[in-house]
DNA sequence: GTCTATAAGTGGATAGAC
DNA sequence: GTCTATCCACTTATAGAC
């Protein structure tokens, strides 16, 4: 067995919560996917939403690594921040399953709001740390930090949106640029 | 009998779907709520996906009604863009479930891909064309016009959500300031 | 138009053998 | 860990009396 039966569960389940919904998808129906029997599905997830919560953090964890800048010095902070946002767009293209799920999970009920406003918050610590620094540069203008990030969120979510819908528009230059200088001028 | 057993259930309906998501909503409990049999919602609107049409098509009206520019004349882009976006903010929060019903349909799965992309659309209609006016005008950057409607329905919501969980901020001048800034600069 | 009663099916979750 | 079988509460929707 080279996959695991709690991974095939985990990949199968994506998919239909993006398909149906996550409460459009049954349990029944991710354990027929997964090719595995209803009972194995809650052996290794306690309930539907334990297994939902798991997805989310094996999937926040790819989106980190991939994300994180791994060589800040050096760079403007411009540079800096058009290396997050693309990677940031490219890494969404690359995983729209991934991408589309998180959007699920924001708006779900199925995780209670506390957990909801912590996947928010952690998804964005890494931006938050060059937003403070270049507001400390005078780059950016001094709005509010949490109005500014929430801001942002919104403007990843839909642009990601918007390239995963319309593929061959993802290598066009004139959108990306577009793409990363709206997102760039908001914070000046 | 002053108001009719048809609005009460749309009334029941949208507190209901805020609260616990439009598919944790089942159709006794919105009929229990609203005080009337579980019969007489299947009378008046043929299915669950048919009742949350109609409630969207209601508050889109009233939302319409509130947001359209009523005296564009001799106004500045800016001015008109200010008071497009600030109309949008106010009614959000004045009407913060009907807000975040929006972006339940928008997210749902009940109504099918073809009729959401027809409700975005729609909402936006001012909004495209004082995007146009303002390129023409050279106000704005030339980016695609697909792209600045996604992004900044994206800061709409974003920043709507966030105004309604704070509502001691809503009348902040400094956070109300901030907010059209970065949707003003987002097109320059 | 409104009600009661109920059909017909699905949901998440469990028990217990292997 | 994995499976089969099953419980039972709940869901959307209908039938038919008033």
């Amino acid at each position: 067995m080279s996959v695991s039966k709690k991974q095939l569960i985990l990949d199968a389940a994506l998919v239909l919560f993006v398909d149906n919904g996550i409460d459009g998808t049954s349990t029944a129906s991710i354990a027929k996917k997964a090719n595995v029997a209803n009972g194995t599905l809650f052996h290794h997830f306690q309930t539907k939403a334990d297994l939902v919560h798991a997805l989310y953090l094996m999937i926040k964890e790819q989106f980190a690594q991939q994300i994180s800048p791994n060589n800040a010095n050096g760079n403007s902070i411009e540079q800096l921040a058009s290396n997050v946002w693309n990677d940031a767009i490219d890494w969404s293209v690359a995983n729209p399953n991934k991408l589309q799920f998180f959007k699920l999970v924001i708006h779900s009920h199925i995780l209670s709001a506390t957990i909801r406003r912590e996947i928010m918050n952690q998804q964005l610590g890494f931006l938050e740390q060059l937003i403070i620094a270049g507001q400390q540069q005078g780059i950016f203008a001094q709005y509010p930090l949490d109005l500014i990030l929430d801001n942002c969120q919104g403007q990843f979510l839909s642009v990601s949106s918007f390239f995963i819908e319309r593929p061959q528009l993802t290598g066009d230059i004139k959108y990306r640029e577009a793409a990363f200088k709206m997102f760039w001028n908001t914070l000046g």
